[in-house]
DNA sequence: GCGAAAGTTGACGGGGCGTCACGAATGGGG
DNA sequence: CCCCATTCGTGACGCCCCGTCAACTTTCGC
């Protein structure tokens, strides 16, 4: 009797269900242990415990426990990516770009951090920010091609891009480490202060910014 | 048959001179195998097999591995501090105690690296710094107070000092990688890109700070 | 429906961890 | 000079976690 598609609920097939669906089990379990314990003294049986899977099931999705964080990690990173894209897009200049881009930073990590932060949770991790992963570089090396593109051939004399880059980084990672200690996240504040800072910052290397006081 | 006091050799009695000579061979130990093996995949029987130590002795003078790597961050901070104290003894304004500090900051990195960079090993993990110690943290403390103390009274409107600290703490870090990845190691360059940038950013806050081009 | 492929399960061997009972070395006191 | 208390080193032991694998279950293509 009849068509043998039998349009599985919507789209794909039970098989790749279900794998998407573990894989997301244990990130979310790991997210949780990860707070709950620190990520140093988890250990894969607490992860898989929080699921209804079996330890072998594991190491189908993932290669130790620190190839889980890393996901984590990248899965924080990839959330990010399209906010740096919007900023991107919306940028007129070189000032816009920087402001728009220290706000995206500082409300990612605010919103990243929403739940422990809200919990009154007073240590709490920046769980997947702040780790080197590949990903990470990525974005980092995709906003040095956004400050390259913003100096004009005037400025760019002798000014090393690795550096103004290093510096913008190390300042919003820094900043915002401060910022989420504090009651309540100030947001505006270390936009404010972090852009002043490097805006200004620039101009001692010939670049022309219109710094708006 | 005279003097119970058997002046030993010159100091302190045996018991305290193998305590010393112990501790001291493992953190030597250690810091070879977390360079060869990476900190994560050494276990405390790696450290203690290239001492003619046993396991168990091991327990006596640390906790854990990671107790190890405290021990070696602590040690690497501590040579820091005479450094940054000899700064803030010779700084006679804001400026001479900004260019110094990072110059000091910036030497040290390559100081403490010197081995690693000559064998030139391409990766190679900046072993002592860059993790968030307690020790590490009163250093940053330190120059939280040592920037407050050459805020004039006029300048300090408004200006947050634990943003200001976080900024130029995290340029150095930052800009420390950039610096150490690159052949030859620019310790001038990386000094007077980050006095630069962060003094002439202060002015942006209303600060006086006459910079030197 | 049926066979093949993909996925899940939990028990198992391997190995690192931290401890502990024992023995050796040290140093103070008689 | 010797003796005993104390401190320290030793390595075997039990514990737990790891990653694997053979057996089983579920899904897919035909």
């Amino acid at each position: 009797m009849g068509n043998s598609v039998t349009n599985q609920s919507a789209s794909e097939g039970k098989r790749a269900l279900s794998k998407a669906a573990n894989r997301q089990a244990i990130l979310d379990a790991a997210r949780g242990v990860f707070a709950r314990l620190g990520v140093d003294s988890t250990t894969v049986r607490d992860i898989i415990r929080e699921t209804d899977l079996a330890a072998g099931t594991f190491y189908n999705y993932f290669k130790s426990k620190d190839d889980v964080f890393e996901a984590l990690a990248n899965e924080s990173t990839t959330r990010f990516r399209p906010r740096l894209a919007e900023v991107r897009a919306k940028a007129t200049d070189f000032e816009s770009y920087i402001r728009a881009a220290y706000r995206a930073y500082f409300e990612f990590l605010r919103d990243e951090n929403i739940a422990a932060i809200e919990s009154g949770a007073p240590h709490m991790a920046l769980i997947g920010v702040r780790i080197d992963t590949p990903e990470m570089q990525s974005v980092v090396e995709e906003i040095r091609a956004d400050l390259e593109s913003h100096f004009s051939p005037g400025d760019t004399q002798g000014v090393d891009t690795e550096y103004v880059t290093a510096a913008a980084v190390g300042i919003a990672r820094e900043m915002g480490d401060y910022m989420l200690k504090r009651r309540p996240v100030d947001v505006d504040g270390a936009t404010e202060f972090a852009s002043g800072l490097f805006l200004t910052g620039m101009e001692s290397f010939g670049m022309r910014v219109r710094t708006t006081p």
